[in-house]
DNA sequence: ACCCCGATCGTA
DNA sequence: ACGATCGGGGTT
């Protein structure tokens, strides 16, 4: 199975595309590795549910940057999330990391974001890094391309009408190894 | 300076 | 169903 990082152009794709893409994809954290599971896409200022909707500030501002950058949030006091920048330049969208099956010793399935970001020590210092060229934190190509459903994005008040949430079928089979 | 509330999660 | 917990950002 070759496994190249993914590269900007990858990331540059309409959002859409890169979050259903980014399923089945090998994500590697440090010391940790995972095969994407869930996504969401959050698009630019006509999504009332993206952190851009209202403007560039200085939390989203790498929203507005090149793609293939992560952002990472706090939110409710306690969480962080994690995001890959998403589009040209100038259109601020990204896409929400919601699930991992981590697959370092025993696999198992890490659902939700701010587990997700918990369990892998993601916080507010990851922010702003280009996955496309760290050499610790990086999505690769896995060849694999699962099965996925696709229903309203969790946990927001607006925008619920978009169905711009993506999950793997039956994660916990899907396991390309 | 103040206030509201959120791209969550664990417990009840 | 609800509380924990706190920073961002809009409003005064």
């Amino acid at each position: 199975m070759m496994k190249n990082t993914l590269a900007r152009d990858f990331f540059s794709q309409p959002t859409l595309t890169v979050a259903q893409q980014l399923l089945g994809k090998v994500m590697m954290f440090e010391n940790a590795t995972g095969i994407i599971t869930e996504t969401e896409a959050y698009i630019g200022k006509d999504d009332p549910a993206c952190h851009a909707a209202r403007g560039k500030t200085p939390r989203n501002a790498v929203m507005f940057g090149p793609a293939g950058f992560s952002y990472v949030y706090f939110i409710y006091g306690m969480y962080y999330c994690l995001n890959f920048v998403t589009e040209e330049e100038g259109t601020p969208a990204a896409v929400l990391i919601r699930g991992l099956m981590m697959i370092d010793h025993p696999p198992f399935h890490l659902n939700g974001p701010g587990k997700l970001c918990r369990h892998l020590g993601i916080t507010r210092d990851h922010n702003n890094i280009d996955v496309t060229t760290s050499n610790f934190f990086c999505v690769k190509d896995s060849l694999f391309s699962p099965r996925f459903e696709v229903t309203p994005r969790i946990g927001i008040k607006r925008g619920q009408e978009k169905l711009w949430r993506f999950v793997v079928r039956n994660a916990l089979a899907s396991s390309p190894l």
